[in-house]
Formats: C-alpha cells, sequence, structure tokens
DNA sequence: TGCGATTAAATCGCACACAACTAATTCGTA
DNA sequence: TACGAATTAGTTGTGTGCGATTTAATCGCA
C-alpha cells in the first residue's frame, strides 16, 4: 500500500466511523498509538542530542524564533505555562538557554539561546531527514496526512 | 475543505517532506499537536464517567475482551506494563475491576470487570458518537486518516 | 490617580509513559 | 529432574501534560 488512490480504494472494505466501542474502530486510538510510536523513534536520535522530544519540540522554535516569551512558546507548541516551566528550567540546567524577566514588562519572560543551544542545531539537521525515512510515506501521504491531522485538529479543538 | 479530493488537490501548494528545522514542516509535530487536542475534547465526556483517556482505552479492551492477562492488554494498547500497573491499580480502587492471578501460570494477572465496570458499557455508547461529530471528518476523510495513521504506525515501529 | 480586573509565570497535585530493574514463576533442556 | 533462561508483573526514577491555584506585574477605567 503506497499511493493514496490504493489508501482511497480500499476505503469501502471497511465500515467507516463504526460509532462502536471497539478499540480498532477508534480513530482516536490510532492517533494515540501512532504519536507514541513516533516518539519512540525519535527518542535514541534525541538521546545523542541530550533532548527529550518535547524538549526538541521547544528548540525547533527558539532555532526559528530566538527570544521569545513562554506564552508565545505555549501557543506555538499548544502546551500550559505548567508544562513548558519546568521543561525550561530543564534546558537552562543543560546549558541550551536563558530565562530573563523583560524590562519592559516584569510578568513575561523572555527564553533566549545560549551559544551552545543555537550549535546544536547544526547536529539536529540530520533528524527530520532520518524520521522522514523511518515513515516511509510517499511525499503525496505525507503531506496529505499533515492536512488531515491540521483539519481534524483544527475542528476538535473548538467546533 | 471537506472532501479528500480538496485536500489532494491542494497538496501542490506546500513543499512536500521539507526535511526542514521548521516547526510547521514537521509532521511528527501536527501528529502530537492533534493527539493532544483529541484527547482534551474526550476529557470532559469522560470524567461524567471518572475515567481519564488510557483509562477509558483499557475499559474498551475490557467491553470486548473480559478477563485478559495484563500482557495483552499492553499488546493491545501498544503500553508497558510500568504504565498499566498503576493504572489498573487506579481502575482497581474506583471498583470497575479485579485483579487475580491465574491459577494455572501465578506469573500472569487476569483482569476482569466489576458488576460496576460492565454496567458503565452502557453509559459510554454516547462517546465516540460526540467525538466522531467534533471531529467533524467526512466518512471518507475519517477512514482515510486511520489508515494512512496504521500505515506510519506500522512503518515507524520498526522498519 | 487609584484600584479592581487582567495577564504572565510558576507551583502543586495527579496521572500517564517509559527505561531500567526486581521478584516470582515457569519453561526448556541437558 | 535440576538448573539456568525466559516470561510476567510490579517498582522506581525521570519527564511530561494539565487543571487549579498562587504571585507578581500591568492594564483600564471611573
Amino acid at each position: 500500500m503506497s499511493t493514496v488512490g490504493e489508501l482511497v480504494g480500499t476505503a469501502g472494505a471497511e465500515p467507516a466511523q463504526g460509532h462502536t466501542l471497539l478499540l480498532d474502530d477508534q480513530l482516536c486510538f490510532a492517533l494515540y498509538a501512532a504519536s507514541r510510536a513516533v516518539t519512540a523513534r525519535y527518542r535514541p536520535l534525541l538521546e545523542e542530542l541530550g533532548l527529550t522530544y518535547p524538549q526538541y519540540l521547544v528548540m525547533l522554535v527558539l532555532w526559528e524564533q530566538d527570544s521569545i516569551s513562554v506564552r508565545d512558546l505555549g501557543a506555538a507548541l499548544q502546551l500550559e505555562s505548567s508544562t513548558l516551566s519546568p521543561l525550561l528550567k530543564r534546558l537552562e540546567a543543560g546549558g541550551l538557554l536563558r530565562r530573563e524577566r523583560r524590562p519592559d514588562d516584569e510578568r513575561s519572560v523572555a527564553i533566549r539561546l545560549t551559544e551552545a543551544g543555537a550549535r546544536l542545531k547544526e547536529r539536529a539537521r540530520t533528524v527530520p531527514v532520518d524520521i522522514g525515512a523511518a515513515m516511509g510515506l510517499t511525499p503525496e501521504q505525507h503531506t496529505l496526512t499533515q492536512q488531515l491531522l491540521r483539519l481534524l485538529t483544527a475542528n476538535v479543538s473548538q467546533g
């Protein structure tokens, strides 16, 4: 099974949206299992960088936009400050970033990469490539999955 | 955006599989965000049943097949005993199930629903329907997403 | 200008998740 | 049949996630 066409073609073979209580009918379970499987696949790669998976996501945001508030980081990753605060503390302890209160608004905390944090980006470059290969999806399947997941997230987030 | 055709049609508008370090390029993040968003959507529904999301998944398995070993439960849900053991202890404390060593193999523990656990199934019937509605996918999109996620999980689980 | 409402992080409590390890039991085979 | 290997749960330690609350700072409006 390798093309979208083949996937669509087999769709009729199973009852769509069973609304039953069977585990294998639940899209939620497919999602939950896939998410943990992908995270597990990342684990050994990220271990070499000294990062967990959520920490890696934080670093992705910082490599893209340095000096960001905890608030905006939370908005980007859809995580609460109760999750981010201790996570950022660990990254700071690991020497990858610094947290400083903003002078113009002392409520806000700016997250800035250290030199080590910025340097780590180079070592991380191969990670998306390796994971992409492990996922084994065609470019078409990859894009389609991403779009379906975004649609699902948008609908579920408040519809 | 509502049909698979429309999704496929727009696929060419974005670079497929960027292999970059941009957060929004990462399929893994779409997956991670979608999984948490769906779980969050379940939360209020399951709270009425006194269940967390992973507890709900365990109950789904038990409603389908009562008297199952921790091992087989872990195989069905892809969870380690280190996750299941305390979770099952909480469900037992809540009176939904019992754990008993199997007489024929004392290493194994059989999980059995109590009367209350079995009764809860009726109150849970509407959950998949409500979630299905909140997901807002067409039957075709629903099935396609499930198939893509299964393919992804299979590939990533050891390729 | 003052003061209640709002906002931003952090803290606390609880429940996963998983690696590494332990304890008990059973298996397999020499 | 004895004994080392394998299997099954459970325990421990670390790191998320999130709701509820707390603390500090800023805002907004009378």
